[in-house]
DNA sequence: CCCTGATTCGC
DNA sequence: GCGAATCAGG
């Protein structure tokens, strides 16, 4: 290798530009990129403005709500804050903000992105894991999806959308390649 | 504890 | 310009 892969080459910075845009995860570009961590990926994106992806509108809405203040690093910038215009259209649909049913259970094979990895029986699973049902629970293969649950949740990043949103399409592997 | 992006600021 | 440290949040 001519180069160590350290630096933002035009080809390192298409490639990023184009998982970013495709919806890849700052860590996922990362790793996909080599040699650089997430926060590298995260202040290159900033840096070349594109930031918030390709969301609908959303302006103001988290960026507001961000850290005004408060690097506890070394006060030194004010850090003014534009008038902030409220967004115009962004019908996120306040559908439900609830899971389907409060005792999921009967939940047909919900789709294939679903790692077959880490399925576990009532026995193994630990407070850290999803409790996405797989399968009839009455039956002995019973099993739940056992992947790594969002903290606080009790489902994983991708049960997660599937049970708190009547539709959530957003394909990602979870490739990386860590260590 | 795992992860996400956002921000700040020393380099 | 770069990215580690830090933050807030899911």
């Amino acid at each position: 290798m001519i180069d160590a892969g350290a630096t933002w080459t035009d080809e390192r910075v298409e490639l990023l530009k184009k998982l970013w845009t495709d919806g890849l995860s700052a860590s996922q570009i990362a790793a996909e990129l080599g040699n650089v961590t997430r926060n590298a990926v995260i202040g290159k994106v900033h840096r070349l403005g594109l930031s918030g992806r390709a969301k609908d509108a959303r302006p103001a809405a988290s960026a507001a709500a961000a850290r005004p203040r408060k690097a506890t690093r070394a006060p030194s910038a004010p850090a003014p804050l534009p008038p902030q215009p409220h967004n115009n259209n962004v019908v996120i649909a306040p559908i439900a903000l609830q899971p389907v049913a409060a005792e999921p259970q009967v939940y047909v094979e919900d789709d294939l992105a679903v790692p077959v990895s880490e399925r576990v029986t009532i026995m193994d699973l630990r407070e850290s894991m999803c409790r996405w049902p797989m399968g009839d629970p009455t039956k002995p293969e019973f099993r739940f999806c056992g992947a790594r649950s969002i903290t606080g949740l009790p489902y994983c990043t991708h049960h997660a959308r599937v049970a708190y949103q009547p539709v959530a399409d957003r394909k990602r592997d979870r490739k990386l390649a860590r260590a």
